[in-house]
DNA sequence: CGCCACTGTTTACATCCGTAGTCATTTCGA
DNA sequence: TCGAAATGACTACGGATGTAAACAGTGGCG
């Protein structure tokens, strides 16, 4: 079977563990407690949801377990990115370009750094 | 409230109704006939559920209902798109439009495409 | 005039998701 | 040593989603 999806829940504890890892439960349930109300038992019910996804590892560390990721960021944005494209824009990247410059969502830095970015991929 | 989350069932169906409206339910579910393999019943279950969230309209005709789009397709486009940049990018457009080109997702077509609306943007 | 086909409405049901309570076990502190 | 705190496992439960069956009204055909 594919990649299974993570959630946007998941995603949150996902996005603490590439922040840094590894990290017990209460750990991760510690950074989240700024942006999420979750109760402790909450955290460690997607982090076990997340060990069945096969997206984290855990690896026992005396009587709790430590935790770390086995997706890689740059996998999970990826896919997400595409699936985006995909689905809304027919697979090709410049419409979403378009479609983001057309909403006005570009700063100038933003026009700058996508020119060196262009500059350099002609490089 | 917000507008209401729009699940990919939906929006497949949604899609339908933007390239063309209004419609019956059984022009609908024709026209997905072939990417999904949905019953009659299936099709119209989503259109009620898009009818209950408020994105399509159905006016009487006949013993039938016709349907069309109320939330335009720019619209949804653009939620989802801020979406994504928001919870994987920071809000940022520039590092998604890095992430497409580092993987290598870029056309030339694709780059020159960008380049002409870059230049766009700073007249 | 009666019945069938078509269309919308109601109900169903398994799975996923958000959010947690409860249970069992281990361990640390008094 | 004994009980409280910590921790993982199991269970729960309402709402969303995917997928549809069953039901009911109605208008047209035979």
């Amino acid at each position: 079977m594919g990649p299974e999806r993570i959630s946007e829940a998941e995603h949150a504890v996902m996005e603490v563990l590439w922040h840094q890892a590894p990290k017990s439960a209460t750990d991760v349930a510690d950074a989240l407690a700024d942006e999420r109300e979750w109760s402790l038992q909450t955290v460690k019910t997607l982090l076990s949801r997340l060990a069945n996804k096969g997206a984290i590892s855990h690896e026992r560390n005396g009587r709790s377990f430590l935790y770390q990721p086995v997706l890689a960021r740059e996998d999970y944005i990826t896919g997400e990115s595409r699936r985006l494209v995909d689905r809304l824009f027919g697979g090709r990247a410049a419409p979403l370009i378009a479609h983001l410059a057309e909403r006005d969502q570009f700063s100038d830095d933003d026009v700058a750094a996508i020119e060196r970015l262009l500059k350099e991929l002609k490089s």
